[in-house]
DNA sequence: ACCTGAACACCGTTCAAGT
DNA sequence: ACCTGAACACCGTTCAAGT
C-alpha cells in the first residue's frame, strides 16, 4: 500500500511499508522482493536506502521500541517510570508478536532505546542507587519485559502444536502430571494480572536492594 | 560428520546431527539440504523422519530442554529446585545463543518442558502454594530464564553493531546521555552475579507471596 | 542519481521415479 | 520400504545496464 505511488522512496518510507507488512503478513512475509511490491517497486531498488536486510530489521525493531518508549513519562520517580514503560512494552509487544520474536533474535540497541534507558537510569541514580544497583535495575527492567512476553505469547500456541500436550491441557493425563493438572483446573489465565503482579515484585526487589545498600553504606560512612 | 555413514536415519540420528550443525555453524545454516549433507544423505530423504522443518526445530528445542532438566533436582524444597533449575538453563543457553532465539520464536512444549513443569509445581503445591501462584510461580522462574539470557546475549553485540552507539559505549556522549555513561564508567559487568541476585529477588518475592497468601487464609479461615 | 533486469547461489517442499 | 532427481516457487544480494 504505497501512501502515494511514486514518491521518491526513503528509509521512512521503506520502514513504515516494513511495519505494515509485518503488521498483515507476519515476519516470515517481509522478504525484500514482497516489501518492494508493497511500495511498487522492485526488491533491488530498495538497497538503495538500506544497507542491508539487518539494517532495515534493526530500523524496525527501534522504531517498535520508540512506540512505547518515545513519550517518556514525565515524572521523576523511577518506580512510576519503570512500571508505565512496563506496562506499554509489554502492550505493544503482545499486540506484535513478530516484534517480540526479533529482539530476541536481533537485539538492536538503537536511539530510542538509548533515550529510554538513559531516563530510567537517571532517575534511580537521583534516588540515590549505585551505579552498580542502576545497572542491574535496567538490565531487571528489560529482562522482565522481554521474559514475559514472550511467556504470555507462548500461551495460545501451546494447544495449537502440542500433539499429547494438549491432552495434558484438556486435563486427561493426571496421572502422569498430577500437579500440572490440578494448577490448571484450579487457577485462572489473567495473563493482565500476572504481569502486574511480576512488575509490582521486580519493583519491590529493587527498592529493598535499593534500601539495603543505603544502610550498608551509612554504617561504613559512620565510623570514619 | 555421520558417526557411522550407512546408519539408516532415525529421528534421533537426525535431531542429533541438526545440534551439532546448529552448534557449529548458527541457526541460519541449519537447513535441510546441509543437514542431509552432514548425514550423507539428500535432503528429501529426511522428510521420511520428520514431517516439517518445523517438527525437527520443535524436537531440537525440547532436546535442549531437557538439557537442563533431565537430570531432575531430588530436593523436596521448591527454592532449590527452581534455583538450580534457573542456573542450568542459563548456563546452557548461554552457550547455545541459537537454542535460546529458537525457543522464543517457537515456543514449543515437549515431554521435558512438561517434565520440569511437573517438578517445579509438585514442589509448590506441597509446600502449600495455591494452584494460582504454583501457576505464576513456574512463569515467573520461566520468564526470568529466558528474559535474562536473552539480555546477556545482548550485550556483546552491543559494541559490534552500533554505529553510534559504540561512541555512548566508549563514553563519548557524556553530554546527551549522561546517566548511561556514569553507569557504564563506575559498575561492573559480572552477568554470574546479576543474574544470581534476580534469581534470588524471584524467590525472596515468591516467598513473600506465599507468606502473604497462608497469612490471608488464617485470617478467613479462623472466623468460620 | 536513481532504479531495473538478469543472474547467482541459495531456500523448503512435492512428487513421480527408482532400488 | 526407503531413498532420490528433477522441479516449483521462493529467498538475499551483485552488478552491469538503462533512464
Amino acid at each position: 500500500m504505497p501512501t502515494s505511488p511514486r514518491a521518491p522512496l526513503s528509509r521512512e518510507r521503506i520502514l513504515s511499508a516494513a511495519l505494515s507488512v509485518a503488521d498483515r503478513d507476519g515476519l516470515p512475509a517481509l522478504s525484500m522482493r514482497r516489501l518492494g511490491a508493497a511500495l511498487g517497486v522492485e526488491a533491488m531498488s530498495l538497497y538503495g536506502h538500506v544497507r542491508d536486510k539487518g539494517d532495515l530489521l534493526d530500523g524496525l525493531v527501534d522504531h517498535v521500541v520508540g512506540m512505547w518508549a518515545d513519550p517518556l513519562p514525565d515524572e521523576s520517580d523511577w518506580r512510576v517510570v519503570a512500571r508505565t514503560t512496563m506496562a506499554r512494552a509489554h502492550e505493544v509487544l503482545l499486540a506484535r508478536p513478530w516484534a517480540c520474536e526479533l529482539v530476541a533474535a536481533r537485539p538492536t540497541v538503537g536511539r530510542n532505546r538509548l533515550r529510554y534507558a538513559e531516563a530510567l537510569q537517571r532517575r534511580m541514580l537521583d534516588a540515590g542507587f549505585s551505579p552498580q544497583l542502576a545497572h542491574h535495575g535496567l538490565h531487571l527492567v528489560d529482562g522482565t519485559i522481554m521474559g514475559f512476553t514472550l511467556q504470555e505469547l507462548r500461551r495460545p500456541t501451546l494447544q495449537q502444536l502440542g500433539e499429547e500436550v494438549a491432552a495434558v491441557a484438556r486435563g486427561e493425563r493426571a496421572d502422569e502430571f498430577p500437579a500440572i493438572t490440578a494448577v490448571l483446573a484450579d487457577s485462572a489465565h489473567d495473563h493482565a494480572a500476572e504481569f502486574a503482579l511480576m512488575t509490582e515484585l521486580i519493583l519491590d526487589g529493587l527498592e529493598r536492594l535499593h534500601a539495603r545498600e543505603t544502610a550498608e553504606r551509612r554504617t561504613t560512612d559512620a565510623p570514619s
